[in-house]
RNA sequence: GCCCCCAUGGUGUAGCGGUCAGCACGCGGCCCUUUCACGGCCGAAGCGGGAGUUCGAUUCUCCCUGGGGGUACCA
């Protein structure tokens, strides 16, 4: 109930915010003419709302006005926004904390309830963990600040996009931990609100139909300078492009970056609807976030270049932005895109290679954010509590699988037997595993280890001819009998029992106990790596244990 | 080609004008030790280059170089 008011009160808040930029007539910063001297500093003249001011060259470039939602683009506030960024840096970092209201506090008010995030993936693959770093982000973002995270398909490439990619990405989210509170959307299923804004735009002359194919865009572009972005006759026919004046340029606003800048010249009129009149990701994208009343985008730097372009068309439907957040990309080892070529990449790749959700989410946090105090191991409550978009990197980050490994690790083994177990017991399909997991608890890295461990407990010795030359050797089989004989008299294996035993025959032979455990080892697992020796005798029980000595013994 | 973004060890990052440049993975060594791990200790390893601003730049500005992204009737 307190939900959905505190929801009602956003929306009313975002709609004045709404029809305020649109009264006004402007909704972004025009920023144009000759950068001139004045006081020393560089300033430039700036449009906003039908006035105009001088700002600062740095200040617009560092899109300090982005800090500022709603507030940033009109004039009344322009003022108010200079007095508040001198000085910029201590303001901007961190919340002041003190009963300063400040420019993050302004936004972190708005943030913490009403802050509306998407997550929109388009289902032409399975979730790539890069996207599924976005979602977590984008996730934390909302529970850590009791927002709403709104899950849309981005569908509208009909080729590629399919159910079973639908049902893929929802698998992967739900596998992750990561819920939504609304949708998912379909954003094919919106078309007719799409057709709807289409039109207006059209009506209003924001947009144009053209039947202009590559080769002229090509041919104007070499007409007018490689500088100089395609501008088409309206034919009534053809493509919908999207308008776009010669002058001025459009700033985005990026909490992570500052600000981009884009200046209008160098754009291309923007297709934003096909010939047959089905829309485009540019335009579909500005609606959709706009309907859903986002507040925050938070997605990957490749749609950077395009942010330019649903400005635009945000501004011709009379909108306001949202604030966005651009996250660098997730490389490769080799430094290069993240794809199938470098291993894992799907999550389900991730699941089927034995990581926990909870260390996968653990590890994509921290590649390209980090926590102030440099903690490390940090769980999902934790990370949804600290995370801030502020302190997100700028770098592209490479996935380093060794450390993912690491971190694994480290949460397996904080796992009690118990629940480790459940988890291996699903993974590998197998039951009544306690006991093994038991045993083998601190050295696996992935549940994928476990198998290869104290699989032999199960399956029998593991066939390894290098470790049976090794250890089964002459003096190996010596020691084995006389193992044997120390533990047969046993009539039931303990952990104290067995050793007392096996130290038995090491005092015996003056041996090293490496000469001793070894045959062992490898009697009871065919391998030279196995758990415990003691608690693999123990484990294994006395007959099996025996057997298999025995069975050693006569090869 | 054009546009945009980025730049601290091998990797992910901290740093916000004065630091012995911190942490983590990985790597090397030592310890623990029945194998493998785990754990503990120690260590090597970094501000891409050049100008400028400044008493002082890793930190601010510009240029270069390098990397990435975009430039679709894809998303």
């Amino acid at each position: 109930m307190q939900h959905d008011r505190v929801r009602a009160e956003c929306r009313s808040r975002l709609q004045r915010r709404d029809q305020r930029a649109q009264r006004v007539g402007a909704n972004r910063l025009v920023v144009g003419g000759a950068v001139e001297q004045v006081d020393g500093v560089d300033q430039q003249r700036v449009d906003v709302g039908g006035g105009h001011r001088l700002a600062k060259r740095r200040d617009l470039l560092t899109g300090i006005h982005a800090r500022l939602p709603g507030a940033r683009v009109l004039v009344e506030d322009l003022d108010r926004l200079r007095a508040a960024l001198d000085p910029p840096r201590d303001r901007l970092r961190r919340p002041a904390g003190g009963g300063d209201v400040g420019a993050d506090q302004h936004r972190l008010r708005l943030g913490s309830t009403c802050m509306r995030v998407r997550f929109a993936p388009s289902p032409t693959g399975a979730l790539h963990v890069g996207g599924a770093r976005t979602a977590l982000y984008n996730w934390l973002l909302a529970r850590g600040g009791g927002g709403t995270l709104v899950l849309r398909i981005e569908d509208t490439d009909r080729e590629r996009s399919t159910s079973e990619n639908v049902e893929q990405i929802l698998e992967a989210l739900q596998w992750l931990g990561i819920d939504f509170d609304e949708g998912p959307i379909s954003q094919v299923a919106r078309s007719e609100r799409h057709q709807e804004l289409l039109q207006q735009l059209l009506d209003a002359g924001h947009a144009y139909r053209s039947s202009a194919t590559k080769a002229e865009v090509d041919l104007f572009k070499a007409q007018h300078g490689a500088h100089r972005g395609f501008r088409g006759e309206d034919e009534g026919s053809g493509a919908v492009r999207l308008r776009v004046p010669d002058e001025g340029e459009s700033v985005v606003h990026d909490v992570i970056r500052g600000g981009a800048t884009f200046a209008h010249v160098h754009l291309d009129d923007p297709v934003i609807a096909r010939a047959d009149g089905s829309v485009l990701y540019n335009f579909a994208v500005a609606v959709d976030d706009m309907d859903a009343a986002i507040t925050h985008v938070v997605r990957g730097e490749d749609h950077l270049s395009n942010t330019a372009r649903q400005l635009l068309v945000l501004e011709a439907l009379g909108a306001a932005p949202p604030i966005y957040a651009h996250l660098p990309l997730l490389h490769g080892a080799d430094g290069k895109k993240l794809s199938k070529r470098h291993g894992a990449a799907s999550v389900q790749e991730f699941r089927d290679l034995g990581y926990l959700p909870e260390a996968l989410k653990n590890y994509l946090a921290l590649l390209g954010w980090g926590a102030e105090d440099d903690e490390t191991i940090l769980s999902t409550e934790e990370l949804a509590e600290r995370f801030s978009l502020e302190r997100v990197s700028k770098n592209p980050a490479r996935f380093d699988h060794q450390k993912l490994r690491w971190m694994n690790g480290r949460y397996m083994r904080a796992l009690p037997v118990q629940q480790l177990t459940e988890r291996l017991e699903q993974f590998t399909g197998r039951s009544g595993l306690r006991a093994a997991v038991e045993i083998s608890h601190e050295k696996m890295q992935t549940l994928a280890d476990f198998e290869p461990l104290a699989g032999f407990i199960f399956d029998g010795p593991a066939d390894d001819p290098k470790a049976r030359e090794k250890w089964l050797d002459e003096d190996g089989r010596a020691v084995l009998a006389d193992v044997h004989a120390a533990l047969e008299p046993l009539q039931q294996f303990t952990l104290e029992n067995v050793q007392e035993a096996l130290e038995g025959v090491l005092a015996a032979r003056a041996a090293k106990p490496k000469q001793v455990f070894q045959p062992v080892r490898v009697a009871l697992a065919g391998t030279a790596v196995s758990p415990g020796i003691f608690e693999t005798l123990v484990v294994l029980g006395r007959d099996e244990s025996l057997a298999r000595i025995e069975r050693a013994l006569r090869v």
